[in-house]
DNA sequence: GCCACCCGCTAATGTTTGTTGGCATGTGCA
DNA sequence: TGCACATGCCAACAAACATTAGCGGGTGGC
């Protein structure tokens, strides 16, 4: 997944998403080694409940991937990895992004009367 | 600015930071042209109070620097440009920035006795 | 004096996010 | 049957964020 792709709105919606220690820390640990939910709650010292929300959000967004597997007893295990990407973040970037971002509630598209401030 | 120049939590701040259309746009805006307050918020159709706010933390994580300057006229005008930065965003940055994440508060740093979950 | 332009601040609002605790489901094994 | 392990969901609270409205200050010019 490259910056390209992305829309300005979905780019904002990543950004948003990798803004956060324990995602942080969750993309770290599964670039290492694919886990399983509860595992990984345990290797990141956090409750399950909680992580289950920051991996969704994280697979929401495209940046890991999840896989619903039976280990050898039986048991389904929810295996996450991480998608790769590589989003350049530059000015230019940004300018590129904000192209294609959808225009703000109540914006007409016209420049011409702007509202007025104070 | 390249993004080993961050510790984890800065990129946090960073990444929180450019993680709003607003603020995308005023990024977009200032890199093709430097522009003080008023006038930027009347090219992006937001009051002035929202626009200063987004802008205070722009430069809080360094995105963007001010410069006080007199008009001809005597107004003082507070420019703002993008500073330049580059960061390339993958998920072994992500585990390197994991590394110099500030610990979570109640974190033993000892992987010995984790929470119980349920 | 009054108006237009520039700058800043704060209090109050509504919305979103982060986090916890509880409860329900399923498996295999002693 | 009861325990340990796996999964899921939902209600509730606190904290952070985005936004507005209104106040203050300054300059120069008619």
């Amino acid at each position: 997944m490259g910056i390209g792709d992305l829309t300005g709105d979905d780019l904002v919606k990543v950004l948003a998403t990798l803004a956060n220690p324990h995602r942080i820390r969750v993309i770290a640990v599964l670039s290492k080694q694919r886990n399983y939910v509860s595992q990984l709650a345990r290797d990141l010292g956090i409750s399950r409940a909680l992580l289950q929300v920051h991996l969704r959000k994280l697979e929401a967004v495209g940046l890991v991937t999840a896989t619903l597997e039976l280990s050898e007893d039986g048991k389904a295990m929810k295996y996450y990895e991480v998608a790769p990407f590589a989003l350049n973040l530059t000015p230019e970037a940004c300018a590129a992004a904000a192209e294609t971002l959808a225009p703000r509630d109540g914006d007409a598209g016209d420049a011409r009367k702007e509202p007025r401030d104070g």
